[in-house]
DNA sequence: TTACCTGCAAAGAGTTTGCAGGTAG
DNA sequence: CTACCTGCAAACTCTTTGCAGGTAA
C-alpha cells in the first residue's frame, strides 16, 4: 500500500511538483485496494467531505488531467453526459448499470478472446474495449 | 428507400406530428443507404447548409430526443465531450479513430462471439458493446 | 530566484427549459 | 378548438482559461 513518501516520489519522478493538493488527491485516488471510477464532481464532493482543506475545482481539473497525461488515470467512455476516470490504467473492460451509473471492472480474462474479422485500410487497431450494460434481473 | 409519405406515416404512427421540421430531419437522417453517426452540431450544420429552412437548435434537440425515445436513433458512448447518435439502432459495434472522431459500424458477425465469464449477483446482461479504437498504421 | 502551481472569477461549449405564438388534427 | 410543436432567449451544467498571488526547488 502506498504512503505519502511514495506519492512524493511518484510525482517528482514524473516532473510534477508534490504539492499539498496533489498529495491529498493522490491519497484519495491511489491509496485503495479496489479500482475507483469517478467523475470530477464525485471527486470534488469526496474531497469536501473527507478533507479539511478546500481544493478549488480548477485545481482538481488540472490535477486529474495531469495524472491522465502521466498515465496514472484513464478516461473511459461509458456515458456521454460526463467524463469518467478510472484508476485502473491497464487493459480491461467494464460493466455498467445505466440506471445508477455504477461501474465495475471486468478483467480481460473474464471475456472470451475477441477477434475482429474486418480490416481497415490504412488503420490499425489500438485497443478493444468492451462495455457490458447490465440491469436488475428481477 | 423511404420517401416523404413513408416518413409522415412513420411519425404519425408513433404519435409524433409530422411537422415540416421533423420531415426535413427525417429525410436527412433516414433517407440514406449508410449508417449515419452524428452530433447535434453536425446535424445543425448540415441542416443549415443543405436546407433553405432554418430550424432552431431547440427543435433539433427536441426532435433528436423524440426520435431516440421512439427507437429511431441510438445514442452511443464513444466520447465524453459530445453526444453521438447513430441511425443504426440494431445491435452492433463501432470502430473509432479518436484523432478525427471518425466512427464506422462494425457488424456483430465481424466480431467473434463474446462470452462474459463473470456473473453479477442480481443483475443480468442487457447488451454487450465493443469499441475498437483505431489509428493510422503508418 | 524562477518556474511552476493554486484559486478565483470569467468565459466557453453543449444542452435544457419556459413561454409566447403557430400549426396539425 | 385544443393539444402539441417551434423558436427564441435565458438558464444550467460541465469544463477551460487568464491572471494574480503563492510555493517548491
Amino acid at each position: 500500500m502506498d504512503n505519502n513518501s511514495d506519492f512524493i516520489e511518484k510525482l517528482s519522478s514524473s516532473g510534477l511538483r508534490p504539492t499539498k493538493q496533489r498529495l491529498i488527491i493522490c491519497k484519495l485516488l491511489f491509496d485503495r485496494k479496489k479500482t475507483f471510477h469517478f467523475t470530477i464532481s464525485d471527486l470534488s464532493k469526496i474531497l469536501i467531505k473527507e478533507t479539511d482543506e478546500k481544493i478549488s475545482l480548477a485545481t482538481i481539473y488540472n490535477t486529474v488531467h495531469s495524472f491522465k497525461k502521466k498515465g496514472y488515470l484513464k478516461e473511459i467512455s461509458v456515458n456521454s453526459e460526463k467524463s469518467y476516470f478510472d484508476t485502473n490504467t491497464s487493459n480491461h473492460h467494464h460493466f455498467i448499470d445505466e440506471r445508477t451509473n455504477e461501474i465495475v471492472d471486468l478483467h480481460t480474462n473474464d471475456v472470451s478472446n475477441i477477434k475482429i474479422k474486418k480490416n481497415f485500410p490504412g488503420k490499425k487497431i489500438k485497443s478493444i474495449e468492451v462495455l457490458v450494460k447490465i440491469e436488475n434481473s428481477s
